[in-house]
RNA sequence: GGGGCUGUAGCUCAGUUGGUUAGAGCAUCGGACUUUUAAUCCGUUGGUCCUGGGUUCGAGUCCCAGCAGCCCCA
């Protein structure tokens, strides 16, 4: 990369011509970008060792007796409690907490900044927490002071300087020394309100992280949740793997691919939407216990819990069943809130959530049957009950329509968390029937707040079977939606046997909102897919 | 796919039954201030009113179409 200062000092924006007052705000920062360069400072700064996290600065100050008499009245006599008494400006006005503090290195971005002729407080934010930073003329010399009159809001920088407690009782650096680290030529987002728009916020993530109220934290709950699945699958014995994500046919989920080419072979390829397939055939292959974390790209509609890019967790556990995934998403549900910080009774989406284990559990057809009022295995009485909602029957199988009236009148009512189990097996086509009725798979979903969280099987390993049903369509589904899709190369591998299993799916960006309480999906995601600007 | 709401300065927002030159706060710039903390005070700059049509003597405002976002429904 180009050093900046092989540049000349002209000032004229190299791509971008923003109009009107912020083309004047630009210019204003680059006007004092080159009396920075003019001093012989780089304003694009440079490595700075020592820095010491705001939070321990602060933690420090904990420790760090406040004044016990306010200074001010300590010098007027006044009663502590009346701040506004003006003191006469003087060396002695210089509180002595200055000189005793310990000395700290800080470095941040520039949050406030509040000028009071020849001293200057700001406010300066690194990703731990903020902290008072003040600047006097005589305390750091007229070389610095040339530096001071070059900061705006969104600058870094770097500051050297005793902890100590201000005349109002606010824990400050009183800085001996100032190092500028990196100008910031755009004008950032009103100090109070930050950013609010719903759309800037996402495009603009960055400015979200630093303005925003919670975003960055939320995104490092994101990261321990993360870490905590990780910890529970790894300290059970789970092995972290990476299948393809480019892959020849899509499998191992009802869902629309991306599709896409790959040149050098010229063969049309798609983005995976699950990831169950290739982990089944790693059982096969004697892996386990495994599981992946991973992308998955389902080419579909956007909505406040649906991004067509999204993270899953699946995870495969040889001789298993769906009760031993039961008992794992468990564990990593209330492993995970508990990093998050998440407490045991909370709102969210308007539930009322208790986290508490064991959660509920309740067969499909119960749920159906106490919701609607239909006999679940009277295929005419499911149809009325889906009719009477608006729901098409005619020349569709009574699982579908089954699944439909689920949806349509079961799932809103499932505050949960509660685990949802048994479903009607023609939906199930990758799932290992009950052994005593071949209608009903060994399925569950975990539901709260009426949206599905987790899914889990016991997985099906009779080859035969598995084929006869990649076979059959489904009667109602398009060939998109179906999950039934042959795989050949799958279906080998199951010959050369795959041990019975359980098997479970995560929607991590839904764990992430439901331990978080955010709203939507775009809540948890960086960077969340948008339409282009007409304008950019 | 249908419906509702929103779009005005860099940011946050006002803007009357359609009426003169579109306002405020923050930010910017200039000034005062060595204890401020959304600092304060005085002054100053900044506009494709999302885009394109239409109605009208006159449109930020009313109508139509489009774009973008959010929400609800299917």
């Amino acid at each position: 990369m180009p050093h900046p200062s092989d540049h000349s000092s002209q000032t004229t924006p190299a791509t971008s011509s923003p109009k009107g007052s912020g083309a004047a705000l630009e210019q204003a920062r680059r006007d004092k970008l080159d009396r920075l360069r003019s001093l012989g400072i780089d304003p694009w700064g440079k490595r700075f060792d020592g820095v010491i996290p705001i939070a321990s600065v602060r933690a420090t100050g904990e420790s760090l007796a406040l004044p016990t008499e306010k200074p001010a009245a300590a010098v007027t006599g006044d009663t502590p409690s009346v701040a506004a008494t003006p003191v006469p400006p003087s060396a002695a006005t210089i509180p002595s907490s200055n000189e005793e503090g310990p000395t700290v290195r800080v470095a941040g971005r520039i949050m406030l900044l509040r000028s009071a002729g020849s001293l200057v407080f700001l406010d300066v934010a690194d990703r731990t927490g903020r902290i008072q930073i003040m600047l006097g003329k005589k305390q750091v010399g007229p070389d610095i002071w040339k530096i001071v009159d070059c900061l705006d809001l969104g600058d870094i920088i770097g500051v050297d300087g005793r902890l100590g407690h201000s005349k109002k009782g606010e824990l400050t650096v009183f800085a001996a020394n100032l190092e500028f680290l990196t100008k910031s030529l755009e004008t950032p987002p009103d100090k109070f309100h930050g950013l609010v728009d719903a759309d800037l916020r996402q495009r603009m993530r960055y400015l979200d992280l630093i303005h925003g109220e919670g975003v960055r934290d939320r995104f490092i709950a994101r990261s321990q949740i993360v870490a905590a699945v990780r910890r529970v699958l790894t300290t059970r014995g789970y092995l972290e793997v990476e299948g393809p994500t480019l892959q020849e046919s899509a499998g191992g989920a009802a869902a629309r691919p991306f599709k896409t080419h790959h040149n050098a072979l010229d063969i049309p390829l798609v983005l995976r939407i699950a990831l169950e397939l290739h982990l089944k055939r790693l059982l096969v292959g004697g892996m386990d216990r495994v599981f992946e974390l991973g992308r998955v790209y389902r080419n579909e509609g956007v909505s406040p819990r649906h991004n067509p890019e999204f993270t899953m967790l699946e995870a495969y556990e040889a001789y298993g069943d769906y009760r031993t995934m039961m008992d794992l998403a468990e564990a990593i549900l209330v492993e995970s809130a508990r990093v998050a910080g998440t407490p045991t009774h909370f709102e969210w989406l308007g539930h009322t959530i208790d986290l508490t284990p064991p959660f509920r559990r309740a067969r499909y057809d119960d749920l159906l049957a106490e919701v609607t009022g239909c006999n679940p295995s009277d295929p005419a009485s499911v149809a009325a009950a889906a009719s009477a909602c608006g729901i098409q029957t005619a020349g569709r199988h009574c699982d579908i329509v089954k699944s439909d009236l689920f949806e349509a009148r079961v799932e809103a009512t499932l505050n949960g968390p509660i685990f949802v189990i048994d479903y009607p097996a023609a939906i199930c086509p990758l799932t290992k029937r009950k052994a005593d009725n071949p209608q009903i798979a060994e399925r569950f979903e975990l539901y709260v707040a009426g949206m599905e969280l987790a899914n889990a099987y016991t997985e099906l390993n009779d080859p035969d079977l598995q084929e006869e049903l990649f076979r059959t369509q489904l009667a109602g589904m398009a060939d998109d939606e179906s999950m039934a899709r042959m795989d050949s190369d799958f279906l080998r591998a199951l010959r050369h046997g795959m041990p019975p299993a359980g098997g479970l799916g995560i929607g991590i960006d839904r764990l992430v909102m439901f331990l978080t309480a955010a709203p939507s999906i775009r809540d948890v995601i960086l960077f969340p897919i948008q339409r282009p600007h007409a304008d950019s």
